[in-house]
RNA sequence: GCCGGGAUGGCGGAAUGGCAGACGCGAUGGGCUUAGAACCCAUUGGGGUUUCAAAAACCCCGUGGGAGUUCAAAUCUCCCUCCCGGCACCA
C-alpha cells in the first residue's frame, strides 16, 4: 500500500523541526552578499489573517527562499505594528486593556503565519507597542526636535468626533464628496488647535527628485508626486491704490498677468482687515463668517458655485498699473500659495465663472487659432496678444521675461510651492508612543526676558539665542518646551489609565503619568507637566524597518555596523493603500536620518512592488458583511499550507486583482497529489539517470522558474511546474532519482513541506531548504533539431526542421524551404518578392 | 477635470514585434465503480470546405472599436469607447 499524501500531517511535523533547528535564523556574521527582503509588518487585528496578507507575505517567501538558495544572506523578518486606534476601540467596547487584545492578536496572528509555513527569522521579532521599541520612537521624535523637525504649532487641523483625536493630511480620504477618517469613515471637521507637527515640508523636494532613484510602480510613484504637488510659478506683488499694502499672489500663469482683470483673497487672508473698505465691511465680515461656517466640503461642493465679496478696495497691476477690483472669495484657499490670486478669466475655468457671475470685465491675453467664438475661456498656452511690450511672445518665454522685469522693480519672483503640509503627529488616544516632552512654568521666562540664557540652559546659542526654549501656552499658564533627556527614555506608557477618549488625551488623567514630573532642566517639579499627547502610529512604522538588522540593541535605535550589513532593503511587499502614507513618511525619516549621519542610505526601500487584491468567489470585496470572507486556517484544513501557497502565486499576476476559486485551489491540490504519486513512483523505481529528454525538460524547468521568480512571476513558474509533472506522467519510465531530486529543490520555495518530506522519501540529506538552487545545464537545454515556421504573406502555411548548423545558412533555409512539396503549390506561378527569414525562428514569404 | 493602470475563449490567465489562447478551472463524452466521490483517457475560440459518416486534412475569421507603421501587430503609433485606482476650486 502506497503512502497517501497527507499535508496535515507532514506539515506540522517538517514545521516544529525547522523551528527547533532555527533554520531560517540569518546571521550577521557572514561575508555573503546580503538581500533585505521585507514585507510591510501588519497590524495585528482580532480578525486574523486573510488571504490578501497570505498572498503578499508568499510572494516574499517564495522569494527569500530562492535569493537564500541562489547563496545571499537573506534577512526576511516578521513584526507587529500594534500601537493604533482599532485595538484601542476594541478595548472600549469590550472593558479589555489593548495590551490584552494585542497579545492575543499576535499570537493568533504568528500561530497562522507559522501554519503557512513562512520562513521568517522570528529571534528578530519587533513589536511597535514594546517598551524596547517605543524608547527609539521616542528617541526619534527627540533628535527630530533638537534639529528644528519637530515643532508645536496651532493650526486649524482635521479632527475625528467618533474618534476624538486629530488625523494628518494623509489619514483624511475622500468617500462620496465627504472629507472623512481613514479609520472610521466619520466625517471630519476643521479645529484650531496646537499640535506637534514633523517637518516633511522641507524635505519636499528631495522626496519628489529621489523618486528616480527607485523601482517602484509608476502609479504609486505618481501618487507621491501628486500627494506632494510641486507647482513652479512666481510671486506677484499688487500694490492696494491709496494704501501701503502689497498683496503677494502666487501663479503658475504669470504670462497671462496682463488679463487679470480683479484679485481675489482668501476670506482668512490676514490683509482682508486692512484693504476692505468701510462701506464693505459688513458685508465682508458677513461672507467671512459664513465661510468659516462651511466645512471644507461644502467650500468644494461638486456643482462648483462660485460666491464672494467686493471689498471696496483697487489693487493696481504692477504690469500695466491698471486699476483692479480686489475681492473675496471662499473658491481661494488659505492654506495653498499665498492665499491670494490675480484671476484671469479668459484664461482659468474658475476666474471664468466668478467673473461671469459677478459680471466682472474678461480680458484675453492668448491668441486663439480658428474658431473661438464658441470658447469661453482657454487655460492652453500660445501666443500673447494685448499685453504690451510682451505680445506676439509664446507663453513660456514670456512667462520668464515678465517675471524677470518685475523681479528688477521688486514686484515678482520665482517660487515654488507644494501641497505637501507638515505631518501632524500628535494623537489624543492612550494606546501610542507617549511624546517625550516635558512643559516647565519655570523656565519659560527666558523667553519672556527677550534674550538668551547664556548657556545656562544648555543651549549652544552663545548669547544671544531667540528663546532658548520655544514656549506654549496651556490653560492661559506659559510653559517651556522641554525635552525628556534621551538617557532617561522610554517615557513609559502607564498601564492603569482610563482610555475612554473624551476628546481630552487619556494620559491626562493618569496619576502616574503625571505624578513628581521634574523639569530636566531646572529641576523644578511644582506645575511641571508632561505631554500627554501620544503619537501617531505612523511614527512607529516608519522606521521599524531599521529596527529589524538589530532588534535587541539597547543602546541606540540600530548600530551603523549592523544597519551596513542588510540596509537599505531590497525587495518590499505590501498593500497599494500606502502610497501617500507609511511609504512617503518612511522616505523621509530615512532622509532624516541620513541628513543627520546615522545612516549610509536616503531611501529606504530599494524595490516596491505592491500585491493586488483577493476578491471573494463572487468578485466583491471579502467582508464580514457579505460573509464571503476565505479564512486561511481553513484553506490549510482543508489542503493543505503548499496548496494555499502555491495557488495564491498561481492565481494570476501578483500585481492584479484577483478573485477566489475553491475549484482553482482544488486544482494545485490535484497536482500535488500528482506530484507525490510520481515521485513515489519514481522512488520506487530508483532509475538513477535519467533519459536525456527527460534531463532536457528539468532543465529548462529550472531556468525558467528560477528567471520567473527574480521577474516576480509566480503564476507562469507555477504552471511550468505543472507542465513539467504532466510530461513526467507521460514519461514516468524514463525519470530518474537525479530529475525527481532536481524538480523537488525547483519547488521548494513555493511548496517546502511537500518537498523536504520527498526529499527525505528519496533518500536526500536534510534538508531541502538549505540546498542550493540547482544550476542548469545550457548544453543540455539546447535543442539539436529547430523547427522553423513557414508563412506565406504573414499566415502560417508550414513547418520545416533544421539541425542547429543548418540554421545559421539562409540560403540552405531558403532553398529547403521553396522546395518543398507544399510551397510550390501555395507559390506555384507567382513571383517571390521577398523572403525573411529570423533565424531558427521563422521564415515569411511576400508574394506579388 | 487631471494623472496612472487596464480590456485576450464559458472563467482566471499565457504570449511584449515572429505559430494567439501555455497552465489551471469549468464543460462535454468515455473508462473504473453496485453507485457516487476520487482518479484516469479524450475533446473543448467561432465559422467553413472535402466526406454517407467519422477520423483527418485544408481554408477563412478572431486579442474592446477605428485608422496607421511593418515582410510580420494582442504587442509599436494616433483617435475613440468602456472599466479599475489615485488626486481634484492647488491658482
Amino acid at each position: 500500500m502506497k503512502k497517501i499524501y497527507r499535508p496535515d500531517e507532514i506539515e506540522p511535523k517538517w514545521q516544529k523541526k525547522w523551528e527547533t533547528d532555527k533554520i531560517y535564523q540569518v546571521k550577521d556574521t557572514t561575508d555573503k552578499k546580503k538581500f533585505y527582503c521585507l514585507d510591510m509588518f501588519p497590524y495585528p487585528s482580532g480578525a486574523g489573517l486573510h488571504v490578501g496578507h497570505v498572498e503578499g507575505y508568499t510572494a516574499t517567501d517564495v522569494y527569500s527562499r530562492y535569493m537564500r538558495a541562489s547563496g545571499y544572506n537573506v534577512l526576511h523578518p516578521m513584526g507587529w505594528d500594534a500601537f493604533g486606534l482599532p485595538a484601542e476601540n476594541y478595548a472600549i467596547k469590550e472593558k479589555i486593556h489593548p495590551k490584552e487584545t494585542t497579545q492575543k492578536a499576535i499570537e493568533k496572528f504568528k500561530s497562522q503565519i507559522k501554519r503557512t509555513g513562512l520562513s521568517y527569522d522570528w529571534s528578530r521579532e519587533i513589536d511597535t507597542s514594546s517598551p524596547e521599541y517605543y524608547k527609539w520612537t521616542q528617541w526619534l521624535f527627540l533628535l527630530l526636535f533638537k534639529n528644528g523637525l519637530a515643532y508645536r504649532k496651532k493650526a486649524p487641523v482635521n479632527w475625528c468626533p467618533s474618534c476624538r483625536t486629530v488625523l494628518a493630511n494623509e489619514q483624511v480620504i475622500k468617500s462620496e464628496d465627504k472629507n472623512v477618517c481613514e479609520r472610521c469613515g466619520t466625517e471630519v471637521v476643521k479645529k484650531e488647535l496646537e499640535q506637534w507637527f514633523f517637518k516633511i515640508t522641507e524635505y519636499a523636494d528631495r522626496l519628489l527628485q529621489d523618486l528616480s532613484k527607485i523601482d517602484w510602480p509608476q502609479s504609486t510613484k505618481q501618487g507621491q508626486r501628486n500627494w506632494i504637488g510641486r507647482s513652479d510659478g512666481a510671486i506677484i506683488s499688487f500694490k492696494i491704490d491709496g494704501s501701503s499694502e502689497f498683496v503677494e499672489v502666487f501663479t503658475t500663469r504669470a504670462d497671462t498677468l496682463f488679463g487679470a482683470t480683479y484679485l481675489v483673497l482668501s476670506p482668512e487672508h490676514p490683509a482682508v482687515l486692512k484693504v476692505t473698505k468701510k462701506e464693505y465691511a459688513k458685508e465682508v465680515e458677513k461672507y467671512k463668517e459664513g465661510a468659516a461656517k462651511k466645512s471644507e466640503i461644502q467650500r468644494s461642493a461638486v456643482e462648483k458655485e462660485k460666491s464672494g465679496v467686493f471689498t471696496g478696495s483697487y489693487a493696481i497691476n504692477p504690469a500695466n498699473d491698471e486699476k483692479i477690483p480686489v475681492w473675496i472669495a471662499d473658491y481661494v484657499l488659505m492654506g495653498y500659495g499665498t492665499g491670494a490670486i490675480m484671476a484671469v478669466p479668459a484664461h482659468d475655468e474658475r476666474d471664468y465663472l466668478f467673473a461671469v457671475k459677478y459680471k466682472l470685465p474678461i480680458k484675453k491675453v492668448i491668441k486663439k487659432e480658428g474658431n473661438d467664438s464658441e470658447v469661453v475661456y482657454c487655460d492652453e498656452e500660445g501666443v500673447l496678444e494685448n499685453s504690451g511690450k510682451y505680445n506676439g511672445l509664446n507663453s513660456e518665454l514670456a512667462r520668464e521675461k515678465i517675471v524677470r522685469d518685475l523681479e528688477k522693480e521688486g514686484n515678482a519672483r520665482s517660487e515654488v510651492t507644494y501641497k505637501l503640509r507638515d505631518w501632524l503627529i500628535s494623537r489624543q488616544r492612550y494606546w501610542g508612543a507617549p511624546i517625550p516632552i516635558i512643559y516647565c512654568p519655570h523656565c519659560a521666562h527666558f523667553e519672556d526676558e527677550g534674550g538668551c540664557c547664556g548657556g545656562e540652559c544648555g543651549c549652544d546659542h552663545g548669547g544671544s539665542c531667540e528663546g532658548c526654549y520655544d514656549t506654549t501656552e496651556i490653560d492661559g499658564v506659559r510653559y517651556a518646551i522641554v525635552p525628556v533627556p534621551v538617557e532617561d527614555l522610554p517615557v513609559k506608557l502607564p498601564v492603569d489609565v482610563d482610555f475612554k477618549p473624551t476628546g481630552e488625551s487619556p494620559l491626562m488623567r493618569s496619576k502616574d503619568f503625571q505624578a513628581n514630573v521634574k523639569c530636566p532642566k531646572c529641576g523644578a517639579i511644582k506645575g511641571v507637566k508632561r505631554e500627554v499627547d501620544t503619537m501617531d502610529t505612523f511614527v512607529d512604522s516608519s522606521w521599524y524597518f531599521f529596527r529589524f538588522c538589530d532588534p535587541h540593541n539597547d543602546k541606540e535605535f540600530a548600530s551603523k555596523e549592523k544597519m551596513q550589513k542588510f540596509l537599505p532593503v531590497d525587495m518590499y511587499m505590501g498593500g497599494a493603500e500606502h502610497t501617500v502614507l507609511h511609504l512617503l513618511y518612511s522616505r523621509f525619516l530615512t532622509k532624516v536620518l541620513f541628513d543627520l549621519g546615522f545612516t549610509h542610505f536616503d531611501e529606504p526601500f530599494m524595490k516596491l512592488r505592491h500585491q493586488g487584491l483577493v476578491l471573494a468567489g463572487d468578485s466583491q470585496k471579502m467582508s464580514k458583511r457579505w460573509g464571503n470572507i476565505i479564512n486561511p486556517d481553513d484553506v490549510i484544513s482543508a489542503f493543505g499550507a503548499d496548496t494555499m501557497r502555491t495557488y495564491e502565486m498561481f492565481i494570476g499576476p501578483i500585481e492584479a486583482t484577483k478573485a477566489w476559486s475553491t475549484q482553482g485551489v482544488e486544482g494545485v491540490r490535484r497536482f500535488y497529489n500528482r506530484v507525490w504519486s510520481l515521485s513515489l513512483d519514481a522512488i520506487e523505481r530508483g532509475l538513477k539517470v535519467s533519459e536525456k529528454n527527460v534531463l532536457k525538460m528539468v532543465h529548462k524547468l529550472i531556468k525558467k522558474v528560477g528567471s520567473d521568480i527574480e521577474e516576480l512571476k509566480f503564476n507562469t513558474a507555477v504552471s511550468a511546474m505543472m507542465e513539467f509533472s504532466n510530461f513526467w506522467k507521460e514519461n514516468k519510465d524514463l525519470v530518474g532519482l537525479d530529475s525527481l531530486k532536481l524538480f523537488v529543490e525547483v519547488m521548494a520555495p513555493f511548496a517546502p513541506h511537500i518537498a523536504e518530506e520527498i526529499w527525505e522519501m528519496a533518500g536526500e540529506k536534510y534538508s531541502v531548504t538549505t540546498a542550493s538552487w540547482p544550476e542548469y545545464d545550457d548544453g543540455l537545454i539546447a535543442e539539436d533539431e529547430v523547427t522553423v515556421v513557414v508563412s506565406v504573406n504573414g499566415k502560417v502555411r508550414d513547418r520545416v526542421k533544421f539541425t542547429l548548423g543548418e540554421i545559421k545558412d539562409k540560403e540552405l533555409v531558403k532553398s529547403r524551404v521553396l522546395s518543398s512539396e507544399k510551397m510550390r503549390e501555395i507559390i506555384s506561378a507567382r513571383n517571390v518578392k521577398d523572403f525573411i527569414y529570423v533565424e531558427g525562428k521563422i521564415v515569411n514569404i511576400v508574394l506579388e
